[in-house]
DNA sequence: CGGCATCCGTGACGATACTG
DNA sequence: CAGTATCGTCACGGATGCCG
């Protein structure tokens, strides 16, 4: 977000904004807490996005210590972004952000784009709720797959598709029940009990969601 | 901040940033957090914000149900904004990004403004973290007074000039010692000890700050 | 005088088209 | 695939004027 335009204040919430507050650029901050992605990727998980923005945003970024551009080794031979540790530091304000957005969230609009990862950070927060924040945990929606490494203190938070190894505990569920307990109004222990989530797996955290 | 234009995603981050996400609005929550306050109070003290955006953001953020707008009882009459309870929920947003902020912070530049209440939310994490967060907290800057409600759960956190009664404690501090605390380079226990902030009062607060 | 509304110049944004 | 170029529109910032 860095507005071009400094707020020229000595106050660290205004410093924050100059950094991260234009538009688009905390939600490509919320897309590469998934790892690195290619410049089309981010395009195609940040609907209404145009191509100059993004790169602008991305070059903002670069500039501002946020993320970092890297080659991958051929075969391939393709750009990818990922954030910085100064840029996954941003975590918390986007968990802030989404703490408070889960009231505003409602029902989905027919003009509202979904993709599976965006529930990522609500999810992780039930399962926190829930005492079963350990390991690695794929989670399965109609809208597609996503893992969370629950306890993980650097790296991407969450991923994309399934989980690279043998999670410890795998989570189905569908759309409805999924956005309920993204707006906090569905206790994933209770989602559980009911049949709406369906959990396998026998590591902690699938232990711990299971027992009633 | 409500962009005119929605980002349309059924994400809670994005739903927050649809909301707050334009220009000043997270800065007038930061002013607002202070207690209700006049129009040209508001102005004064978000040095760059143009008339006319001030006054589309008030009555956006009325729409949204962050803020109302009373009128004072006479004799003064005057309207005042003030928070509604949604708009204070927003506090641990303006929290995340005045710590992450913290890190951008620098050296003060010439052509940053500065105001005391602006270092109310960094002197309270700094409370918070010395284990003296509780009661009221008056504090003085050369810059200005500010007072904090350390353990208040609703109503401002904190509040202009100082205390409306007796504080628990009273901090004087000078500006480089203020800044260095809210970069999170300086403790505030450490900076008591070696008396770069004068402690006077008998609340907890103060009693816990001068033990060694 | 406080509380805006209006006007205007500049820059940011979004859509589309195009290029290495 | 990964952007750059172009362009119309709108948001922003600054100044000024109006109105209770």
């Amino acid at each position: 977000m860095s507005p071009r335009r400094s707020y020229d204040q000595y106050c660290s919430a205004a410093r924050a904004l100059d950094a991260v507050g234009d538009r688009w650029t905390l939600l490509i901050v919320r897309e590469l807490l998934a790892g690195p992605r290619r410049y089309t990727d981010l395009h195609a998980d940040l609907p209404g996005v145009s191509t100059d923005v993004l790169a602008s945003r991305l070059k903002d970024m670069e500039r501002e210590g946020l993320t970092t551009r890297r080659r991958l080794a051929p075969p391939g031979a393709v750009h990818v972004y990922e954030l910085t540790p100064r840029g996954e530091e941003l975590l918390p304000v986007l968990e802030a952000l989404g703490v408070w957005g889960a009231g505003e969230l409602g029902e989905r609009r027919p003009t509202d784009a979904v993709r599976a990862h965006w529930f990522a950070l609500p999810l992780l927060r039930a399962l926190r709720a829930a005492g079963a924040s350990e390991g690695l945990v794929e989670v399965r929606l109609e809208e597609g797959d996503f893992h969370l490494r629950a306890g993980a203190g650097d790296g991407p938070v969450y991923g994309h598709g399934r989980a690279p190894e043998e999670p410890g505990a795998r989570l189905e569920m569908d759309a409805a029940t999924c956005a309920a307990l993204s707006r906090g109004e569905l206790d994933l222990r209770d989602a559980v009990r009911e049949g709406r989530v369906a959990v396998t797996g026998d590591g902690t955290a699938a232990k711990a969601l299971r027992e009633t």
